[in-house]
DNA sequence: GACTCCCGCCAGAAG
DNA sequence: CTTCTGGCGGGAGTC
């Protein structure tokens, strides 16, 4: 999914009650966007899927969806029946660097992609591997629980991720991904439904601009392409933004799939609690003040230099940082958010410099 | 006509 | 038992 312009902003939020239904509205794309701005703030740490859905407008099921791949990549993780913690983006570099250890160990990359995979870093799930490896595989006597794992959003949303992260191609098209994604059947009614799946995360995955659709060179065959970390430090005053945004917000004023009128919700969610504090000073997500800009991408600056690997070169990420800060400084004339773009580049500068260092 | 992907049914897990 | 979770695929919207 390309850019997004019908996110709404707040002084859209009426006129868009009174516009017809539009799919793209509806989109889990959108629906990303709009859970990351009402929940990517410092005072929020727990959240629920009840409670999300209403703020969003959606119904519970696709709260699912989004947390589950969210969940993928660490931006949220589960802690309980109806309960997640929200982790923001910084959590992310670590997950794809994850990500790729774990992908390029298990062969994606090669041609023989598996779709295999344990469940890193999910510390309350405490069930069996799901890799099932050629050698070790049954592909008759698969259980049903083993189908069922191998075929969830979040299994498939890391592997679809590893593939990016540890293939030497650029592109990677949904069939591809999905073919490779398949351990056993080729099955076409198995494809369709991965496709669709894929399709699912692709979205989201292209709303947090960790990938973008493009197309094949000299056709019209959709390919996603990856962002990356690039795009992350790109996000982190995207996500900065947010927080201004919803800092100055009334949560629920800006959501696109808003099936009924809500007004004022309480900004301090039933499931904040403030005293739960996980992550520690550093990385403790910037809040800012008033400017805002639209969603994603303050400039054009990022959008050169595609070439660089995704989340694994932590100097390279200083290197983007430090390109970045000085890309992004000049094209902010108002003196406070200038003032606090220098402090979040500092604090993301010492972030980055902290994980380089480990 | 092909692509995209929302929607909600319903099976299975969890409490 | 009830409630939560989420795979799944029909079929509608979009290109």
């Amino acid at each position: 999914m390309e850019k997004m312009p019908w996110i709404v902003s707040s002084q859209d939020v009426d006129a868009l009650a009174l516009q017809s239904y539009s799919r793209k509205e509806k989109s889990l794309g959108v629906l990303v966007s709009n859970f990351v701005r009402i929940y990517n703030r410092d005072d929020v740490d727990l959240f629920g899927i009840d409670e999300a859905a209403a703020k969003l407008g959606v119904e519970r099921r696709r709260i699912y969806d989004v947390v589950n791949i969210l969940e993928s990549i660490e931006v949220v993780s589960r802690k309980g029946k109806n309960l997640y913690s929200w982790n923001g983006f910084l959590h992310i570099p670590r997950s794809l660097h994850h990500l790729k250890e774990e992908g390029l160990r298990e062969g994606f990359g090669t041609s023989s992609i598996c779709s295999n995979s344990d469940k890193v870093s999910h510390d309350d799930e405490s069930e069996e591997s799901l890799c099932l490896t050629p050698d070790d595989q049954d592909n008759s006597s698969l259980s049903k629980l083993d189908h069922k794992k191998e075929s969830s959003l979040w299994l498939l949303s890391q592997n679809f991720v590893k593939m990016f992260l540890c293939s030497h191609d650029d592109l990677i098209t949904l069939d591809s991904a999905a073919k490779a994604l398949l351990s056993d059947s080729q099955d076409p009614m198995h494809m369709r439904t991965k496709v669709r799946r894929l399709y699912d995360i692709a979205n989201v995955l292209s709303s947090m601009e960790l990938i973008e659709k493009t197309h094949i060179p000299g056709t019209r065959k959709p390919a996603y392409k990856w962002l990356g970390s690039k795009s992350l430090t790109e996000k982190g005053s995207t996500l900065f933004n947010s927080t201004n945004e919803s800092k100055k917000r009334v949560f629920g004023t800006e959501i696109t799939n808003f099936s009924t009128k809500r007004n004022k919700t309480d900004c301090s969610s039933n499931y904040v609690q403030n005293g739960y504090n996980k992550h520690d000073e550093e990385e403790k997500k910037p809040a800012a003040k008033t400017y805002v800009f639209g969603p994603f991408s303050p400039t054009g600056a990022s959008k050169k230099n595609n070439n660089n690997n995704a989340g694994t070169n932590n100097s390279g990420r200083l290197q983007d940082l430090e390109a970045l800060s000085s890309t992004y400084k000049p094209q902010y004339c108002n003196q406070d958010v200038t003032g606090l773009l220098g402090h979040y580049t500092e604090a993301w500068n010492k972030w980055f410099a902290e994980l380089d260092r480990k």
